[in-house]
DNA sequence: AATGTAGTCAACCGCAGGCAT
DNA sequence: CATGCCTGCGGTTGACTACAT
């Protein structure tokens, strides 16, 4: 703290610049990224000149120039969903903002910092946690419920198969999917929108753990994820109606958010795909 | 108008995991 | 199998800006 500027004043250390970027640094990154690509950010210095380490390219790749990236402040709905997936993951950021498309980790990271670390959350947060964490609790109770039910129907089921010949009937499977009690869900989701996909998931295994957290997060905002899904998953449609509400009833106004949300969760993003669209409508 | 304070953003650091050798 | 390199992630820091006093 004392002596020379601290941080961004050292122009160069150990033959590496540091500091803030200059127009000059930006365009040769993006130009390099245009030739090259993403990725190989070490060999960066030597092909371009630039005196930047291969950390601080990608940083500065990642945050700042990538042509995606979203500019402007962090909008109500996008808060809404950091929330949520905070409270779902905790401080993973990057996972976080993979479900915010042209956001960065960084950026939520300080946006999170700024807005909910110490201060007290806005009204709207408050409102969106405190109903997200009792919509989870009542899905976890009905589907507890549910699969009381469903033992007892596998019960019957079972005693019937004993009688003829098994078929292959769903309801007979192994313990260790009864014990998950999302295995009906999955069943379900897989029907209506994209079979392939979701047999494809659940063949791989496909993060059964992160579905489920997804089920949970889609659940929640499932006012404003049904009605786009409805659109994006079943092409057309239209007639999305899996849910009481739609996306602007409770998050503000109709159009705009309509846009907001078809950007956010754009079928590029690695949380909407079909499988999950299916699995958040199902659950509606 | 000047100063202090809080908020925001960009960038760095250290660590961990994955992959090639 | 061990080692080293590269990449990505989360935490932290410092500069800048906006707002309040």
């Amino acid at each position: 703290m004392e002596g020379a500027p601290l941080g961004w004043g050292r122009q160069e250390v150990d033959g590496w610049r540091k500091g803030p970027w200059t127009s000059q640094e930006d365009k040769l990154l993006v130009e390099h990224v245009r030739q090259h690509g993403e990725g190989r950010w070490n060999s960066v210095s030597k092909l371009t000149g630039l005196k930047r380490s291969g950390k601080s390219c990608r940083l500065r790749w990642v945050n700042y120039l990538r042509p995606d990236l979203k500019r402007g402040k962090i909008t109500p709905q996008e808060e809404s969903i950091i929330v949520q997936l905070h409270a779902l993951w905790g401080n993973r950021w990057s996972t976080i903002a993979r479900s915010l498309p042209g956001r960065t980790d960084n950026e939520i990271k300080n946006y999170w910092r700024t807005h909910f670390k110490k201060g007290k959350p806005s009204k709207n947060i408050e409102r969106a946690r405190a109903r997200f964490l009792k919509q989870r609790q009542e899905m976890q109770s009905q589907q507890q419920q549910q699969q009381q039910l469903l033992q007892l129907a596998a019960g019957q089921v079972v005693a019937k198969d004993e009688n003829q010949d098994g078929g292959g009937a769903r309801t007979g499977t192994t313990a260790d999917e009864d014990d998950r009690g999302s295995a009906v869900v999955d069943d379900a989701c897989a029907a209506p929108s994209s079979p392939a996909v979701a047999a494809e998931a659940a063949a791989a295994g496909h993060h059964h753990d992160e579905d489920l957290i997804m089920h949970d997060a889609m659940d929640f905002m499932c006012p404003m994820s049904c009605a786009l899904l409805h659109g994006a998953v079943h092409q057309g449609g239209g007639t999305g109606s899996c849910c009481g509400s739609t996306a602007s009833d409770e998050y503000g106004s109709g159009e705009e958010d309509g846009a907001t949300w078809g950007s956010l969760w754009n079928l590029d993003g690695v949380v909407v795909d079909d499988a999950a669209a299916a699995v958040a409508c199902t659950l509606w």
